[in-house]
DNA sequence: TCTGGGGTCCTAGGACCC
DNA sequence: TCTGGGGTCCTAGGACCC
């Protein structure tokens, strides 16, 4: 059996376990630039505020039902994240983390009969641990377990946890889920299975395989598999990106060259990061820049230019270098561009990178620089030491304009807790300080 | 006024080979 | 008059996921 754990509303529920007042209250975090919403508490949902809405269509009922609104805070979610992760990894011998806020588990260790109960466990381990409230699913494949998830957190009388381990329930399960509910069926397809009159889980996996690839295509064959029980989506080797992106939208547009040109270098310097962590230097680097699609008023311009290195890198200031050519090629005057972003790809692992005998670069000395700045930089905080070419990045930031505390990761973030005496001691001295102590949240 | 970021996989079609 | 068949590799774009 196979266990789908999702931690239910995920940014907003980190932002509640640090903020006990807002429990009960509707709450909404946003995407960057605090542009769209890409969570919601229930008590959100239930106001009619849609996944995925840009923040100034929803304003009017934020404003008038007093919704908690955060701007997203990937440093306190990324980090709640690992907490929740560490805390399965203590229940499971395997699992494969899928996203920021889910994990597939693999429950074949425990006994059939005590799957259930030992899931329920993991539920009320997880919560009081990490304060995330989650949601398990568990059934024979995937698709099915992310199905049973689902149920899961819809219905309360299941108290997170939904086993689908019969005939009969699968059945069930099927029957009720619409099929563009299920997991690998996406708009496309749902306009698609509609016009043939395929409206839920069920219907679709009454058609034959032949049919369903030649509408869905071979993705579709799998999922129509799992959902009969027999496991076609593989395990998730870890094997590292194929690809790295790093891209933003500007806080306000922006249109001479060298601030676009800090914003990519940045982004360069980002790509290396990840790089480095997994042991890959790259052989392909694109740059991309964007005018705002949205402004009809405004001229429109897009373009991309690819680099091939002829010497693999996932050094910093190569990258950047070979970005600045790069949008040097593609820049246009006179725009007003909203988006920049470099992607890498084309990656070899960085000690079987083949060297040129006419190389005017001394790659060792390189090596150890970038050495030495991830050294200070893991020990003084991110950043604190920098290539110039990134600027400050001030002309281009990002807007931020609700977000919360690094509570877990930053010390001057911590929240102090003021503990009230119970008034039958006598607190004027041994408590006398603790009044005075600033409190930074109401618990 | 204001509309996110980061991935993977699949397919069709072009270029090229013999 | 008459114009093959079979294969690989690469790329762009679409669809999907969170």
């Amino acid at each position: 059996m196979i266990g789908l754990v999702d931690c239910n509303n995920f940014y907003a529920s980190c932002e509640r376990v640090f903020n006990p007042a807002l429990r009960g209250k509707p709450i909404v975090v946003l995407s960057n630039n605090d542009g769209c919403v890409v969570a919601r508490s229930n008590e959100a949902k239930a106001l009619g505020i849609p996944m995925a809405a840009p923040l100034y269509q929803v304003k009017h009922i934020i404003d008038k039902e007093h919704v908690a609104v955060f701007s997203s805070n990937y440093t306190l979610y990324g980090d709640m994240s690992h907490r929740v992760m560490s805390t399965l990894n203590s229940f499971v011998e395997e699992m494969e983390i899928y996203s920021i806020d889910e994990a597939f588990v693999d429950f074949s260790c425990f006994p059939v009969e005590a799957v259930a109960q030992k899931a329920a466990e993991i539920v009320r381990a997880v919560t009081r641990s990490t304060g995330i409230p989650i949601s398990i699913g568990i059934a024979e494949t995937k698709t099915l377990a992310k199905m049973a998830s689902h149920f899961a957190k819809r219905y309360p009388a299941y108290k997170g946890v939904c086993l689908i381990d019969n005939e009969e329930k699968r059945t069930k399960a099927l029957s009720l889920t619409p099929a563009g509910e299920v997991w690998g069926i996406g708009r496309k397809s749902v306009e698609k299975l509609r016009y043939y009159s395929v409206h839920t889980a069920y219907d679709l996996i009454q058609r034959s395989e032949s049919w369903v690839r030649r509408e869905l295509t071979a993705s579709g064959v799998q999922t129509w598999k799992e959902l009969q029980g027999i496991q076609a989506v593989g395990a998730n080797t870890t094997q590292g990106k194929k690809s790295i992106c790093t891209s933003r939208s500007f806080g306000e547009m922006v249109s001479d060259f060298g601030t676009l040109l800090e914003s990519v270098a940045s982004f360069a310097s980002a790509c290396s990061e990840k790089l480095r962590k997994q042991h890959c230097c790259t052989r392909t680097v694109m740059v991309f820049i964007y005018t705002n699609r949205h402004r009809a008023d405004l001229p429109q311009y897009s373009q991309t230019h690819v680099m091939n290195l002829s010497i693999a890198t996932n050094n910093p200031a190569e990258l950047i270098m070979h970005c600045k050519e790069a949008l040097k090629q593609i820049y246009c005057d006179g725009y007003q561009y909203k988006k920049a972003g470099v992607i890498v790809s084309d990656f070899i692992p960085e000690n079987q990178v083949a060297l040129d005998l006419f190389d005017p670069i001394d790659r060792t000395k390189q090596r150890k620089l970038v050495a030495v700045t991830d050294a200070l930089n893991k020990k003084n905080g991110h950043n604190t030491i920098q290539l110039a070419a990134l600027g400050s990045g001030k002309k281009w930031a990002l807007k931020n304009e609700f977000i919360s505390k690094r509570f877990t990761t930053n010390w001057n973030d911590l929240i102090t807790i003021h503990a009230p005496a119970p008034a039958s001691l006598d607190n004027s001295a041994s408590l006398g300080k603790t009044s005075n102590a600033k409190t930074k949240s109401d618990q």
